[in-house]
RNA sequence: GGCGGCAUAGCUCAGCUGGCUAGAGUACUCGGUUCAUACCCGAUUGGUCGUUGGUUCGAAUCCUACUGCCGCUACCA
């Protein structure tokens, strides 16, 4: 019998940072499936890997004096040394300056080009001539330039462009009609915001920058994001190179999981790029949420705070890795802080799953030295038990096609939370005091065993190094773990032999625990510090230029949002001169009514704008702090109204 | 502004196409147990299912309106 493909991806990651733990939780899942499948019997293709072309990439690496290769291999490397610490356990890893995807892209890009799908045309943007940027309508911040606030032209720049709109019709279908957005609440989203008003044709090279394939046919151009990363899935298999040659047999892949934020691309992008070449679409593409710190997204500098290597060396890679799995549910954003996963660690983990096992071989060792004895008597209370443990491999099943891992281990913790109940309901320590029912305490512990032994052969994908030391304490052979027997109840020889060994999850002391990831914080806050010393600073200035900033302490007596703009709010602000109104562009992190009533410093003496329709005489002065967010500098209570702030 | 989603126990959430006294986990309180990683088991506590009107024999579940929160509104890889 020849083996069922299976194929399943990561998105490409951006290495213009390093890893942090929202990229953990994408590839952790996808793991979780490939192993899963693999246990499954499925010949599985797993591949993840990195998008390394761009603008972005071009001028990291020009900030620290080294060429964009070598500045991605070092990126590279951070990413595979973690997949390597979380168990990543991939099949293939692309870089798209692999010679043979570059060799690909160039062929697609010609392809789509003589099929009449890609032109040439002209791509009009805003552009920032001090930055030398291209912006887009959506990027400017209140009609001016984003990186320094100055005035923006029109400009056009020569760029091909891929026709979309002939595929409008079938990706409509795609999402609305099928499975295979996951989950599908999305799919309104998308059709009426992009395919309702028409599809705009994208633009798929650039001039204004180098990194990046160059376009065969025209050398000014390189291949733009679009052709250049999602075609990895399909160039990684060998399709148009000779560097492999799995396309027929894995085409078309089975999930491609993504975050929210890219879903999108692969949601309508990617499947007209594949209809226009002509090829199958994939099966399911599987979009999650986001892993939040305190409600907010997780950035580079919250990076720190759950870098995964530290929390996986304080409790170990599974322990990380149950932790995402669990909590996050598909579609949806989870809330991270470490005291959610120490206490979901310690709950599941320790109290449950370890304890169990714990708990389960010290019986047999302390009642039989170890070894159970052959003679053994059931009782009709064993069945609920067993019949549990014999569904769940069903159960799980279900919930691995339908890429719902949260759900997966849920119904695992069923069982064993189950068993710990049984364990109550028998009392194995009663049963040890009389001889006699030596037989009826034996196939207590046999059952238990048992249950542990199904439990976690399909915990086993998603905890793979945990698990072979449970199974070596409950005397399981590999043989006795695979996926056939999981559904199978009485696999372990009846005289089976345990072996004492550590606790396989240790407990963890919340309060300790908590205080000491603080302080490893706290360390950590220096090294920012230093990594902000290349921070340009702003041209000198002398003492006359700042006294022309006349800044002064005001009252904030009401806010509202401006209508028109989701960025801005709209102030009163009380200065001793007759009162004012302040537009700010701060509505994205804070809510009217957290200002109303605070004192704050602003600029007096600002020439007055209107903004999205509202008059603003003054700016409050705000701190951006590293991951964007932006804080209001309050004054203390007792300055009065209209002070001037020297 | 347009489109969409969500509002259920202190917290995190299940409750599909309307039907038995509204559930789970967690936290709290009490009790039990001792094999075990101060663990496990049980019980109690806790919700007018955002507000309002409607459809219906009957609505957390469908429809109106309102309020609040969130997401998306395409060229950032």
């Amino acid at each position: 019998m020849t083996k069922k493909p299976f194929y399943i991806t990561t998105p490409i990651y951006y290495p213009s940072g390093n890893p942090h733990i929202g990229h953990c939780y994408t590839t952790v899942a996808c793991d979780s499936i490939a192993r899963y499948k693999r246990m499954q019997g499925y010949d599985v293709m797993f591949l993840t890997g990195t998008d390394e072309h761009g603008l972005k990439i071009e001028q990291k690496a020009a900030q620290a004096g080294i060429t964009p290769k070598q500045y991605v291999d070092g990126v590279v490397q951070t990413f595979k040394k973690l997949w390597k610490y979380m168990n990543i356990d991939y099949d293939r890893y692309i870089r798209t300056t692999d010679d043979y995807h570059i060799e690909s892209v160039q062929k697609i890009f010609k392809d789509l080009y003589d099929k009449g799908y890609i032109y040439k045309g002209k791509y009009s943007g805003k552009y920032c001539t001090p930055c030398e940027s291209f912006w887009t309508d959506s990027q400017l911040v209140d009609g001016k330039c984003p990186e320094c606030g100055r005035e923006v032209i029109d400009a056009k720049e020569e760029a091909y462009f891929f026709k979309m709109s002939p595929f409008a019709d079938r990706i409509e279908k795609l999402l609305t009609e099928t499975d295979y957005l996951r989950p599908k609440t999305r799919a309104l989203e998308l059709v009426n915001n992009f395919i309702k008003p028409g599809l705009e044709d994208l633009c798929v090279s650039r001039t204004t920058f180098k990194w990046g394939i160059p376009v065969t046919f025209d050398e000014k151009h390189v291949v733009y994001v679009w052709i250049d990363a999602l075609s990895n899935y399909i160039t990684a298999l060998g399709y148009l190179n000779n560097q492999y040659n799995d396309f027929d047999r894995f085409w078309p892949a089975d999930v491609h999981m993504v975050a929210k934020d890219i879903m999108r691309f692969h949601a309508i992008i990617w499947p007209a790029m594949l209809m226009a070449l002509e090829l199958p679409l994939p099966k399911h593409l599987a979009v999650h949420g986001w892993i939040t710190f305190n409600g907010q997204k997780m950035s580079k500098s919250l990076g720190n705070v759950v870098d995964p290597f530290i929390l996986g060396e304080r409790y170990g890679c599974d322990a990380i890795r149950y932790h995402i799995l669990r909590e996050m549910a598909l579609g949806a954003d989870s809330s991270f802080s470490n005291e959610i996963m120490i206490n979901r660690i310690n709950s599941d983990l320790a109290n449950g799953l370890g304890n169990l096992v714990s708990r389960t071989v010290a019986m047999v060792i302390k009642y039989f030295d170890g070894t159970l004895p052959i003679q053994q008597l059931s009782d009709p209370i064993d069945n609920e038990l067993i019949e549990m443990a014999r569904n769940l491999r069903d159960k799980t099943d279900k919930f691995i096609d339908e890429t719902q891992l949260n759900n997966a281990l849920a119904e695992i913790f069923k069982v064993i939370s189950r068993a710990n109940k049984y364990i109550d309901e028998t009392t194995p320590w009663v049963l040890a005091k009389d001889e006699a029912n030596k037989p009826r305490l034996a196939a207590v512990l046999y059952n238990l065993l048992e249950t542990i032994r199904i439990s976690t052969s399909l915990l086993y994908p998603f905890m793979p190094s945990t698990m072979p030391k449970a199974w070596q304490q409950i005397g399981a052979s590999e043989n006795d773990v695979t996926y056939e027997n999981a559904a199978i109840f009485g696999v372990l020889s009846k005289n089976v032999t345990v072996v004492k060994g550590d606790a396989i999850f240790p407990r963890i002391d919340v309060e300790k625990e908590i205080e000491e990831l603080n302080k490893l914080i706290c360390n950590n806050a220096p090294k920012k510090e230093e990594a902000a010393a290349d921070i340009q600073l702003a041209p000198e200035i002398t003492i006359d230029d700042f006294a022309k900033v006349e800044l002064r302490v005001g009252k904030v007596t009401a806010c509202e949002k401006v209508k028109k703009s989701s960025k801005l709010l709209c102030l009163q602000v009380e200065d001793g001169m007759g009162g004012r109104q302040i537009v700010s562009g701060i509505a994205k992190f804070y809510k009217p009514d957290d200002l109303v009533g605070k004192k704050i410093q602003f600029v007096a003496n600002l020439k007055p704008v209107t903004l999205c329709g509202a008059e603003s005489n003054g700016m409050i002065c705000a701190a951006e702090t590293n991951d964007g967010s932006v804080k209001v500098i309050f004054v203390d209570d007792s300055l009065p109204v209209g002070s001037k702030i020297r």
